[in-house]
DNA sequence: TAAATAATTGATTGTTTGTTCAAATAATCA
DNA sequence: TGATTATTTGAACAAACAATCAATTATTTA
């Protein structure tokens, strides 16, 4: 009974997660919120409790679409290194795409997020588990499959991918060219790779 | 003539320093400044002109530390391929000391000053750059004294060791514990290192 | 159609923020 | 010592902020 709300809540997320994604959480204003999607501040007070309830939801958007990307990824091909490739190279474009904010929810959400919002800090430090496990997985297949070369714990591995994905998304700051970054993800994976 | 400052700048940079490695420099107020350093607003405002002019100056004094810090290593080391061993383990340590705040103020500046403040954004890249050109010297010199194989340019290695030093910032906020970051460090070196 | 229910509006609120400034104070120099 | 010059003080200010809420509007159900 009631109203529906009137909006579209994958829009209104949607246009939240670029405001977010250029200011940052503590760089974003309600009134930032209310211009890009054309919502009055009740509106959003009502329908996402308050800025974190929105920036919270933002975040598990934003994840999952990310999340979902991977999972196709996998399922799109045969090759497990081939998967883990192409995610580096497609994160590597991205960051080095002008056009695009080439900043990472989950990355900023670790450095701005505040200690005392307990909840919100270990779920993004859940959601970065959740893309580390999926690369976890596919190189403990490709270690199967002698598509990898590695001696040690395939979780070290994964690990290691991580930091260098971590580090490309600082290294988007510096809004490095596409062929820098592609080398230095070519590089990475002539070290782990069967020749 | 007329009165000198009362207050050691070198002391108020340092206690304003851990403030802002703390909050960041949205998330830090004046009001945390005059409480960690005693100083009054006028006082702050009269000595660092503003906000921003105070984060400016932070950030230098932090990042010259830095760098002298890594000159003094060099200076007191024949290899070049321990200094750098050496280098990447301290900060290995210093991320991985829970009570430390591991954050970086270089990292963090390239995330949270917004694109409108062209020169401080300007100066955090160009002090990362000092860091990296380091890092380059000492690699060239590696080579040089075949303490090092690599058969490219060595601005692409050097770019290498730089993405995976940012990427030890943000893993620096999953807290992970030392050995793990040791033992991601001992394997980039692997890589890398002569036999 | 009427009553019930829920979303929307947007001016307003109470804080918090960065910043200012006139008065007070202390150091310097002649 | 006295005059000058600078810093220090801290209350006060305007602007920006997150959040509120009574009035309004629209939808749903009976």
């Amino acid at each position: 009974m009631g109203r529906q709300p009137v909006f579209n809540r994958e829009k209104v997320l949607d246009k939240a997660t670029t405001v977010f994604l250029k200011n940052g959480f503590q760089g974003t204003t309600i009134k930032d919120i209310t211009k890009a999607t054309g919502l009055q501040p009740g509106s959003i007070y009502s329908a996402f409790e308050n800025k974190l309830g929105l920036y919270t939801e933002v975040i598990e958007h934003y994840t999952n679409k990310h999340i979902s990307h991977i999972d196709e990824l996998a399922e799109n091909s045969n090759s497990n290194l081939s998967v883990l490739k192409e995610y580096f190279h497609l994160n590597g474009q991205h960051i080095s795409n002008k056009t695009a904010d080439a900043h990472c929810l989950l990355v900023r959400g670790l450095f701005e997020v505040p200690e005392s919002q307990k909840e919100l800090r270990y779920y993004v430090q859940l959601k970065i588990q959740e893309i580390e496990s999926r690369i976890y997985t596919l190189l403990v297949k490709a270690v199967e499959n002698n598509e990898v070369v590695w001696e040690e714990d395939p979780v070290d591995l994964a690990r290691f991918l991580m930091i260098f994905l971590f580090g490309h998304r600082v290294l988007a700051q510096l809004k490095p060219n596409a062929s820098t970054v592609d080398s230095t993800i070519k590089k990475l994976f002539k070290v782990i790779e069967v020749n």
